[in-house]
RNA sequence: GCCCGGGUGGCGGAACUGGUAUACGCAAGAGACUUAAAAUCUCUCGCCAGCAAUGGCUUGUGGGUUCAAAUCCCACCCCGGGCACCA
């Protein structure tokens, strides 16, 4: 019989529905649960491309092999369906955005079904469904119940041609990321969630996670938790002219107190207050004010490029003292000093930080040197930021820099001008959305009772039928214009009040899609609390490595939170995590539409079937690795998959003739010996290596056992059966077609138990070197002594030509390995 | 600039904890079957020298540690990803 995989293909994709083979019991007597979660996709309108595929393919390894080794397993699918590209494909096209998002959903489901995945389709959700989003929005209430969710007037990433605000996520290099068009600052009131408050959190949950080392340091890193010393510098002779405490000293956050004797001037940032309190006291007001409106015309991209040119004003009239060694310093306003951290201002170190060195140089100020490197290699060019010994620190010369840190702190604190703190990059989440496409937040602004949240009773809040979607000029949402959406009573005073019209970031819908997996037709809560508790946390978590600082952690928290709030009682979503690598074109270059290089899974499978497909793609490589499609690659796959369709074949003709002789020649049975060690050896590597997502080489084993089965004169059933098991994950289609005579489906057959006394090797080569180059191999038994083998060694033929004649210093013996014999 | 990865045949890639470098697959070449093609099967296949046996060289480059290095250490070059004035 021919391998046609167009044919069984659809045949078992079809019976395995009708038969509901893959829908999920939340209980199974006797069975362990076991979650293995894809990232769910996006509804774009391009469909999906091999590339995609890649981790769905891997994730459905993983789910089949552990149903096969007695799990429950749940493997849900579902989309991630509002966001800005629905509008923005909607405006260009000119189709309603939840039409043109519902027709991706339809598209991308039919080539997610023919993938021949064992996704439980009854537990499909869609984040754009009412009653999916109603749970988002009753999420919003309980934050901000709990003081998490907030309102605040924040210079927002302001895209003039998406008209709308994006979260820092979403510029990239001072771009749009959708668009790629600049991005501007703009002051607006937003819905912010708090997840600085869980930054501590964040950080120590990471050690115990089985995630990628790089993930976890990424995520750490963009925490990125600094500790140090918030330094008073008091302000000469404020005390003339006023009386408020904010005006007589400057706060500035350090990492590196132990430079504090070469601190030379203080910088504050534009938006710092003290500029205000202290206007009074600036004799050249008008030249300040004027630097600090300039900067606030300044792009984001603006003020990175100019980052090497260091401006800013010295408010003239105002000194500072540098609490360690009495000295008057000036007080500078300059655009490299963030507003949004630490304390917003900062001692200057010229001599061991490059920026203030940057900026010393421009503004002609004094460099002090404070620390000596271990070796000396100061450059004119650049500030020496390494550790080292202090100088020119009065008292403290001679002491170790790390060391100095806390003991200058110390001595500080103890006068009352500085205390030890700690500051995280990580900032608020801004939520908000000035969009049609997307979950409408719950509040309502009422004139007489200040903002007041829906009434969990009245969720969800209907995203309201829209013909005119497009944004509006003014920022606002076009849920703006749809009155009767706006108009509502106040739940407090049943007043006249207004509804908000922005909508959520999409990242909040899927922050916690993981949950309604569990149980997605609840309309009562989120999730039960005991089918969360018999599913979660996630067992396995697949998917692309650009959520590393989004989405991953965007759940992280809200999982924290929903702990708090005894809903559950685990704080980390996900134990084990896996990147799936980036397929690239046959041209080595990210597949695109506008490059042509897309190969889309329709056009291989017309020829080889998705099996070939499933097979190849986890062949090709590491699955965490980025490597190219090859089109002749794939013919391997086919091949391979080919050979055990003859294999059965071979099988059938076999049975047809009489059985051969029982008893085996003493050839034939060292050589079927043989064959069952390498049985038992491919089941122990195959099931290792789909446990550490090494598809690769599991079907490279999977490939030595083909190869050596086909030239077996006699196949046997077993065998026969055990290749089909092993197959079932990768293939599950044609392992389900062979499989046919043997019962009810394969998936449902239990994985194969090797016996690791047949695993073990009896014999082994022993590599014999002179002076580390292989000179000989000879086969010995396992176990070998040393002595024997030695004895072997130099009784080689080949070895003896080596070391004729000369001297043996050294003979190294490594059991089971080699001997090496230095001369 | 900083932080992570990575560099192995013509190509995708194997190689446990330092111990036979190049598994498996692709491409290529030769042959078998066939009227022919496809499919399939067998053999060759890192580089250099040699008919061969065999010998030398080889894991980005240069050094080092070791009986032994793709693997460990140092310096440098190149590629990919992330962050980016966070004090």
């Amino acid at each position: 019989m021919r391998y046609n995989p167009q044919l069984i293909e659809k045949k078992w994709q079809r019976i395995w529905e009708k038969t509901g083979i893959y829908k999920t019991k939340d209980r199974v007597k006797g069975k362990k649960n076991f979650f293995c979660l894809d990232m769910f996709p996006y509804p774009s309108g391009h469909g999906l491309h091999v590339g995609h595929l890649h981790g769905y393919v891997g994730s459905d390894v993983v789910s089949r092999y552990y149903r096969m080794r007695g799990f429950n397993v749940l493997h849900p699918m579902g989309f991630d369906a509002f966001g800005l590209p629905a509008e923005n494909a909607a405006i260009k096209f000119g189709i309603h955005p939840k039409v043109w998002t519902y027709k991706n959903i339809k598209d991308i489901t039919k080539q997610l079904k023919s993938l021949g995945a064992m996704y439980d389709w009854k537990r499909l959700i869609i984040t754009s469904e009412p009653d999916y989003y109603k749970w988002t929005q009753w999420l919003f209430l309980q934050l901000y119940k709990s003081g998490l969710a907030y309102r605040q007037n924040v210079p927002a990433n302001w895209c003039k041609n998406c008209k709308t605000i994006l979260a820092n996520e979403q510029v990239v290099d001072g771009k749009c990321e959708r668009c790629d068009s600049r991005v501007f600052q703009k002051n607006i009131e937003q819905w912010m969630f708090k997840i600085t408050s869980y930054g501590e959190d964040l950080l120590s949950g990471l050690g115990n996670l089985d995630w990628p080392e790089n993930t976890k340091t990424m995520q750490r890193n963009w925490i990125g938790r600094s500790e140090g010393w918030e330094i008073r510098f008091k302000i000469q002779n404020s005390d003339l002219k006023t009386t408020s405490q904010n005006s007589k000293f400057i706060e500035v956050f350090t990492t590196r107190a132990d430079t504090l004797f070469g601190a030379t001037y203080l910088v504050l940032s534009p938006e710092h207050p003290i500029i205000k309190n202290l206007k009074s006291q600036i004799a050249n007001l008008k030249f300040v004010e004027e630097y600090i409106e300039e900067t606030k015309k300044k792009t984001e991209r603006e003020r990175i490029s100019e980052a090497k040119e260091k401006t800013g004003v010295e408010l003239q009239g105002i000194k500072a003292v540098n609490p360690a060694n009495g000295r008057e310093i000036p007080v500078f306003v300059a655009d490299y000093v963030l507003g949004g951290y630490g304390k917003g201002a900062i001692m200057a170190v010229p001599a061991h930080d490059q920026r203030d060195s940057d900026f010393s140089k421009r503004h002609n100020l004094p460099i002090i040197k404070v620390i000596k490197a271990g070796r000396e290699r100061f450059s004119a060019e650049r500030a020496y930021e390494g550790e080292g010994i202090l100088v020119n620190s009065g008292e403290f010369d001679g002491m170790d820099s790390i060391k100095a840190r806390d003991r200058i702190g110390k001595w500080l604190s103890e006068k009352g001008l500085a205390k030890k703190s700690v500051y995280y990059k990580l900032r608020d989440w801004t939520i908000s959305r000035q969009r049609y496409w997307g979950a409408p937040i719950p509040m309502i602004y009422c004139k007489k009772c200040g903002w007041q949240t829906v009434p969990e009773e009245d969720l969800p809040v209907l995203l309201p039928p829209l013909k005119d979607f497009k944004p509006t000029e003014d920022g606002k949402s076009p849920l703006a214009r749809v009155n009767k959406f706006v108009e509502t009573a106040c739940p407090k005073c049943r007043g006249r009040a207004k509804r908000e019209t922005d909508t959520m970031d999409t990242f909040v819908c899927s922050s916690w899609y993981y949950f309604r997996f569990t149980d997605p037709k609840n309309k009562k809560q989120f999730a039960s609390k005991e089918k969360i508790k018999i599913w979660l946390p996630v067992d396995i978590y697949i998917g692309g490595a650009e959520h590393t600082v989004g989405h991953l952690l965007y759940s992280r928290f809200f999982t924290r939170f929903l702990k708090n709030k005894k809903y559950l009682s685990f704080s980390e979503p996900f134990l084990r995590l896996s990147h799936p690598g980036i397929i690239l074109g046959p041209d080595n270059q990210k597949m695109s539409k506008s490059k042509g290089n897309v190969i889309t899974p329709e056009s291989v499978t017309k020829k080889y079937g998705m099996d070939t497909l499933r097979v190849y793609e986890m062949f090709m490589g590491p699955f965490g690795d980025s490597m190219p499609w090859s089109t002749e690659g794939i013919e391997g796959s086919y091949r391979f998959l080919k050979k055990l369709q003859r294999l059965n074949s071979k099988l059938k003709s076999q049975n047809s003739k009489p059985p051969a002789s029982p008893k085996l020649q003493r050839g034939e049975q060292f050589k079927s010996q043989k064959l069952e060690k390498l049985l038992h050896q491919t089941i122990k590597k195959v099931s290792d290596d789909i446990k550490n997502f090494r598809f690769n080489t599991a079907i490279s084993a999977l490939m030595i056992l083909v190869n050596e089965l086909q030239k077996e004169k006699q196949l046997t059933v077993n065998n026969y059966q055990l290749l089909l098991k092993l197959l079932a994950p990768f293939a599950p289609h044609l392992a389900e077609e062979l499989w046919l005579p043997y019962g009810k489906s394969v998936h449902l057959q239990p994985w194969p138990k090797y016996d690791p006394k047949l695993v073990r090797e009896k014999e082994t080569t022993l590599v014999l070197q002179v002076n580390g180059k292989v000179r000989d191999k000879i086969g010995v038994e396992i176990g070998i002594s040393e002595e024997k083998a030695k004895k072997l060694a130099i009784s080689s033929q080949k070895i003896r030509k080596w070391i004729e004649g000369k001297k043996v210093i050294k003979i190294v013996f490594v059991p089971n390995k080699l001997i090496n014999i230095v001369i």
